[in-house]
DNA sequence: AATTTTAAGGTCAATGTTAGTCAAGATGTA
DNA sequence: TACATCTTGACTAACATTGACCTTAAAATT
């Protein structure tokens, strides 16, 4: 028994991937709300906690009359995009746990695999205790540190 | 009479063990805790002293309803096994052209690819650098931060 | 054309259910 | 003894679900 916000998480990206082409869907709230029995407003949680810019997607909405939802699935084909789409969300400062959030949707977007993943774990980990323990730097700088780490190393490989 | 932590550690790795195809195990953290006859708080001390990145295990969690623990091992093989050959490689002091030779040699081999070797590559160059730039290292001590980096992602990732 | 009605979607705060953190104390070990 | 590791529990943070209330756009009416 999952959660419901992780079934209507699928059922969108089945049908994302049902588009051949464009990778694009445009949905009723009140009426997807209705075939999954919960509250209209649940539909915006699973799009504001899983349909996320750094998950790799666009939502666009327009209400009143024939009002819709629509969400796209961005591909970041060319290495130009990548680039811009990886500064943004990664920013400036990264916590520990933002971190690991990021990587784990950096590889189930399969940007990164597992052992690339567990490589970057590592080197930021090090990068975060040596900030700690030989040079007593704040959290703050530390997250600077690691923010600054992961772009250098997404950066390549969005190149490679 | 071996304590406690250990013998939730064994229980983990005989879950990752049945695990046929791919080593990942879901848990709730209440329910371990409970079988065990611990508090809750014991399974997160489990996880940070022996499932680490750095002994090739990812732990991903979700906190909330349905929440869930999820552990994934990426080397079977006890690094350990293999510390003292990957130390008498590496060795205490690395160059920064020492390193890169290192790197070329092990993707020859086929312990690491193309893409590993970037991204290494691209994490031992920023440590470096922020040892020359920020906090004025001597390349001596640059290089033992250096070798101690690479040796930490080699052992995760459980190199011959 | 201006106003009203209707039909969408959005926001936010309350509540319940998990997991995480931290520091103090207990236990083991060299 | 001194140091490291383990154990515990009080407090904190994150995630999911729901519903009352708000905003916007199109259609209908005046």
């Amino acid at each position: 028994m999952t959660n419901l916000t992780t079934v209507i998480e699928r059922h969108i990206n089945e049908l994302l991937d049902a588009e051949s082409s464009e990778a694009v869907v445009s949905l009723r709230r009140k009426e997807l709300a209705k075939s999954f029995g919960c509250v209209p407003s649940q539909i915006n949680y699973v799009l504001r906690s899983r349909f996320t810019p750094e998950k790799g997607y666009l939502v666009q909405s327009q209400r009143g009359g024939h009002g819709y939802i629509r969400i796209v699935r961005l591909s970041y084909e060319n290495p130009e995009s990548r680039l811009e789409h990886i500064n943004e969300i990664v920013g400036e400062f990264l916590s520990e746990q933002e971190c690991k959030k990021l990587l784990i949707a950096f590889q189930e977007r399969g940007l990164i695999n597992a052992r690339e993943r567990l490589i970057i774990e590592v080197a930021l980990r090090r990068a975060d205790d040596l900030g700690r323990t030989e040079f007593d730097l704040s959290p703050y700088k530390r997250g600077v540190i690691q923010a600054d780490m992961l772009k250098r190393i997404l950066r390549s490989l969005a190149l490679a």
